[in-house]
DNA sequence: GTGTTATATCGATGTTTGTCGATTTGTTTT
DNA sequence: AAAACAAATCGACAAACATCGATATAACAC
């Protein structure tokens, strides 16, 4: 999976896809259950659009099981994306991504 | 500078404000340089628009020269970030993020 | 003071995007 | 076959956003 930084950016620049990413991480869901999980802030189709969106720019997995279908977070892709963000914009910092939370 | 992640992530959501950070990583430069470098793809209105919101998110500095400001990346905010992201969102690769760019 | 330069702000406009209800597609079950 | 269920897609709408030209603010030069 290739790194768009734009796009890795514009999938994550919205609070209800980060909340999903939030649960899918670790974790495989069906869209429903993930429904479940919104508690009321979003609807089927506004999960499966972001679903789609987070998809598009590598962020999830999908592996159907019969009529259902399980997502989880792609924990290394974002952690790629976020690496190749430091090496494009902060050259300086490589290497102390992690020292720097204290 | 605390971290806001969605903050973070709108800001860097822009295929313009990717390329002012790219003109800004590692060198001040004033706003109407900075125009010039973008060689005619937006206008100054446009480009201190721009300024304002990756200011906003912190990872812009600023320094002023009598009628001058000088602008430059803010390359530990932005490591700061990316480290916030993956242990947000990828806890089972905090401390791969250089080792994984091969 | 006036004029000039650098940058920010304003107002308008077109585009993108998030959300929803309704519908469709695809799978399982009976 | 038909009915039930899971999830994707469609169409509409409103809100957010990028861009621009025009104007305002602020600092310097004369």
């Amino acid at each position: 999976m290739t790194v768009d930084p734009v796009l890795f950016a514009k999938a994550l620049a919205d609070e209800t896809r980060q909340e999903i990413m939030k649960q899918l991480c670790c974790v495989w869901l069906s869209v429903n259950d993930l429904v479940e999980r919104m508690e009321g802030r979003v609807n089927q189709p506004t999960v499966s659009h972001h679903l789609k969106k987070l998809e598009e720019a590598g962020l999830v997995d999908m592996r159907q099981e019969g009529r259902f279908r399980y997502y989880t977070l792609n924990q290394q892709h974002l952690t790629v994306c976020c690496g190749a963000l430091v090496s494009n914009f902060a050259p300086d910092y490589r290497g102390s991504v992690i020292a720097l939370e204290e």
